[in-house]
DNA sequence: CGCCTTTGACCTGCGC
DNA sequence: GCGCAGGTCAAAGGCG
């Protein structure tokens, strides 16, 4: 399972989004793509100050670095997670005995009524219903969006007993449901904002720590954010932006799991990366990995293991080799 | 009075 | 075919 998962990380859909203390901003990759993407000549095009070939090839050879230490991390995920994610299903490949997707099966017929009265110029939403599964039909056609699932957890008071979760969204609560897995109810949300608006949020507590809220988000918002108020949990639309330092979500690109450690202000807040519930050393692994300590030992003791794979030096060498002029 | 929440009933898919 | 479980509906009640 866990080789599965690890190679999983380079071909396969899944994705590991890594940001190590490369910049306060939650995308350092972007800036590095636009380093990456122009010739060392063109760099700083917008900058008053033209760039030489030395500071060029230095920044290029950060650049190199951080990627090499952003893939080694990336390893590092995977093997902590490894478990968890292929419980949780994340692998396309595999067959997980309760799927993610939480369109799958049942919810068709329903989902192709609803279509009637909600196929306007949702973006997310397909005639016919059918086109709404699009877990399974993206694959054939790409004008198809997936439904974007994404999950948060907040850490509460355990005596609040209320299933909400302040995202900044309104939501209007439909049903409540206690499920078999957890003996706390499941509340279902839908967003009320606007009426056509497809998305949808289950709350639940979390089965091993009842300050725990866990809160998945179905589908994308189809209209702006309402009152967007900084710190807020990161609802299905847009994804990326919030606070938490990690987030999973299932989108068109695949599942992805993204680990911001380089907002490290606040307390971390543990992500339920399990489904059924995690063991309970999940929540002290993710603060392990969120302390420097564990970082700086994490990169040396992947270096090491790196450094001592005859595959991993192998493929190093052929890579440079490629990069190599010809002669 | 209108909106929202609650909650039991119903629907649907899946596994046996 | 039947039972189970998750998800949704909709009537009833509460609240401002």
């Amino acid at each position: 399972m866990d080789a599965a998962w690890r190679g999983g990380v380079g071909c396969s859909p899944v994705c590991l989004d890594l940001c190590v203390g490369l910049s306060p901003v939650r995308e350092p990759s972007a800036a590095r793509h636009e380093l990456l993407d122009r010739p060392a000549g063109c760099r700083g095009g917008g900058d008053s100050k033209s760039m030489t070939n030395d500071e060029a090839m230095i920044l290029e050879a950060k650049v190199t670095q951080m990627s090499e230490e952003n893939r080694r991390l990336t390893e590092v995920i995977a093997r902590l997670y490894g478990g968890q994610i292929a419980r949780l299903g994340l692998d396309g490949s595999a067959s997980p005995p309760r799927p993610v997707s939480p369109l799958s099966g049942k919810k068709r017929s329903r989902e192709s009524m609803e279509t009637a009265n909600s196929c306007d110029a949702n973006s997310n939403r397909h005639q016919g219903g059918d086109a709404d599964h699009a877990e399974s039909f993206a694959a054939d056609d790409g004008t198809c969006r997936r439904i974007k699932v994404s999950r948060v957890c907040r850490r509460i008071d355990p005596s609040d007993t209320s299933l909400v979760v302040k995202d900044g969204y309104q939501w209007r609560k439909y049903g409540q449901k206690v499920t078999r897995d957890n003996p706390s109810p499941r509340a279902y949300f839908r967003c009320a904002f606007a009426p056509s608006c497809p998305v949808k949020k289950k709350v639940q507590r979390s089965a091993e720590d009842s300050s725990l809220l866990v809160a998945t988000y179905e589908g994308e918002h189809n209209h702006p954010h309402p009152s967007p108020r900084a710190g807020e949990l990161p609802a299905a639309a847009g994804g990326a932006g919030g606070s938490l330092p990690c987030s999973i979500s299932i989108n068109s690109s695949g599942p992805t799991i993204t680990l911001d450690l380089t907002k490290n202000g606040g307390a971390v807040q543990v992500i339920e990366a399990a489904h059924p519930p995690p063991p309970p050393d999940l929540k002290e692994v993710c603060r392990e990995v969120a302390s420097p300590e564990f970082r700086t030992a994490l990169v040396e003791q992947m270096a090491s293991a790196l450094t001592s794979d005859p595959k991993f030096t192998g493929a190093l060498a052929a890579a440079i080799l490629q990069k190599l002029p010809e002669l």
